[in-house]
RNA sequence: GCCUCAGUAGCUCAAUGGUAGAGCAGUGGCCUCUUAAGCCAUUGGUUGUAGGUUCGAGUCCUUCCUGGGGUACCA
């Protein structure tokens, strides 16, 4: 419960408040008429008339006169307020304005002795009056004083974390930038946007331990989906050529650094084209974001990443031996375990050649992959959705996955669309189930019927866009690229 | 899940096992060019929770809660 001092400082201003409504006047204004934002404020515009809003953020009274910073959308402008300029019934309305209030106010643009942009009032309004006290952060010299240090703070109270950090704010609106970018992009080339469902009967598309629901006047439990794959491809195979979901999928995991149990996921798939065509497209759609951010190459946790270059694209065996010196036949299991041993990764001769792989892979190759590099031709044991590669190499399929800084950001290949495979794939992940692998999903009856109905060929890509924010704000946390992150909840 | 660190006023931080303190914010006063405004005065604490050790616990031990950092699963 609140103590004694917060409960002191909310007694004064439900005071104030009590006292603004006795002069006439409502704290809670129903519109103001904006004219111009902080940061257009400029030398142009001395001597001009304008109105601004936004929220106190610091204040220093001097009696009959006194100077205030309002904080809006795009930043922070002082103004003056004199009693002589305003009048004794609006001054006496300023007096009971406190930091974190919102105010509209009339005035002129001026310069001070010290050569500040100020507005001059000549009439303030209050907006909404503030209850409840925010953190006062001081600044000097670009130097911050009294910043909240506390992130579980920040992440509980992310309105908080806006209003006082202003690079907080700036990176969500990349985020939300990025996203407007990709949608663009994908409308551009002539994608639809389709919603399919989030409550599921059976999950699927992706490895990985789903959230139960049920349904009551069904009486039937649902799962929360882990991907979108399973339906996209029904509406491909319904006649649907281009189409994309950018949405949130659910995954019942630990939570870590980089991981959420609500994350945003962008599928699409695209009738007639193959893993090839996808690559490049990626790639397209990648530099495009850059682009539009304005930059050429990015810096991430201190490495610096080119996106000017073509991304190349590498093998597995090709990268193992880039990476580990081993040239190695990635077909061949005591081949392949022997290396790991070498390595010294902790793996046992009872694991699959799959996952022996997906261990060197994981350990000593995918942290180097800096510059943008697609990891091609992933073992068919992993990649239960993906055609086989044309090649007759058929222990090996059609996939990629696209690294940058370390990182996985997109996961894609030419679909499986013989319904015959398909089936036996599936059949395999649900014998692994059976024998206790918890990430192993069931098989969908629905969507194999869709595959044996015809499914023309088809090359689809998920993306993780929180992690693509991630790097396009240069931070390791993924906390920091979702702006309501999931918190367990206090007693 | 495991390991580890942390939690003191609205915010930032102090306090050898020995009276819980400061700055900012708040409140009252003075102040018409201030900008971490200034000057004077002043309010505000069950030290995350529940126990224990001790003459005495913010400090040592244990439980629980929440979070941070690792790590495992994973994107």
């Amino acid at each position: 419960m609140e103590n004694k001092s917060l409960k002191q400082i909310i007694d004064n201003r439900l005071e104030k408040l009590k006292k603004i409504r006795e002069l006439g006047v409502e704290p809670y204004a129903y519109d103001f008429n904006q004219t111009h934002h902080s940061s257009q404020i400029t030398e142009d515009l001395i001597d001009s008339k304008v109105n601004l809003a936004g929220r106190i953020m610091s204040l220093r009274k001097m009696g009959k006169a006194s100077f205030a910073n309002i904080q809006d959308q795009k930043g922070r402008i002082q103004f003056y307020i004199a009693r002589d300029d305003v009048g004794e019934e609006n001054y006496n309305l300023f007096k009971l304005i406190d930091i974190g209030d919102y105010v509209g106010i009339e005035g002129v643009v001026f310069k001070t002795k010290t050569d500040a942009l100020t507005i001059k009032v000549s009439s303030l309004t209050i907006l909404s009056k503030s209850i409840k006290p925010i953190p006062d952060v001081k600044e000097k010299d670009g130097e911050k004083y009294n910043l909240v240090s506390d992130k579980e703070f920040r992440y509980r109270k992310r309105y908080l974390d806006l209003i006082i950090n202003p690079e907080t704010k700036d990176n969500y609106i990349k985020r939300f930038k990025i996203i407007n970018t990709i949608r663009s992009f994908l409308n551009n080339h002539g994608y639809l946007e389709v919603e399919t469902p989030v409550l599921q009967p059976i999950y699927g598309g992706a490895n990985a331990k789903p959230f139960t629901t049920h349904h009551n006047a069904l009486d039937q439990d649902f799962y929360l989906r882990i991907a979108t794959e399973l339906y996209l491809k029904q509406l491909i195979v319904g006649g649907f050529e281009k189409v994309y979901e950018l949405s949130k999928d659910f995954r019942n995991e630990g939570i870590d650094r980089s991981h959420n149990p609500e994350f945003t996921m962008l599928e699409f798939y695209q009738a007639y084209s193959d893993y090839n065509f996808m690559m490049d497209f990626v790639e397209e759609m990648f530099k495009k974001v850059v682009e539009d951010l304005g930059l050429k190459q990015i810096s991430w946790d201190g490495n610096t990443i080119n996106f000017e270059e073509k991304f190349s694209r590498k093998t597995m065996d090709e990268l193992i031996k880039e990476h580990t010196g081993y040239k190695i036949d990635i077909s061949n299991h005591s081949d392949v375990l022997k290396v790991c041993n070498e390595l010294e990764l902790e793996v046992s001769k009872k694991d699959s050649l799959a996952t022996l792989i997906d261990e060197i892979m994981r350990r000593k190759v995918e942290p180097n992959l800096i510059q943008p590099t697609y990891v091609i031709n992933h073992p068919v044991e992993i990649s239960p959705l993906a055609k086989v590669n044309r090649n007759g190499d058929i222990n090996f399929t059609e996939r990629f996955e696209l690294f940058i800084a370390g990182m996985e950001f997109a996961n894609g290949f030419s679909e499986l669309n013989d319904p015959i495979d398909q089936r036996k794939r599936f059949e395999d992940q649900s014998n692994k189930k059976d024998d206790g692998d918890e990430e192993a999903f069931p098989i969908d009856e629905n969507f194999l019927e869709a595959i044996e109905t015809g499914m023309p060929p088809t090359a689809g890509v998920g993306i993780g866009i929180d992690r693509l924010v991630m790097l396009l704000i240069d931070t390791r946390w993924i906390r920091d690229a979702i702006i309501f992150p999931t918190l367990k909840s206090l007693k």
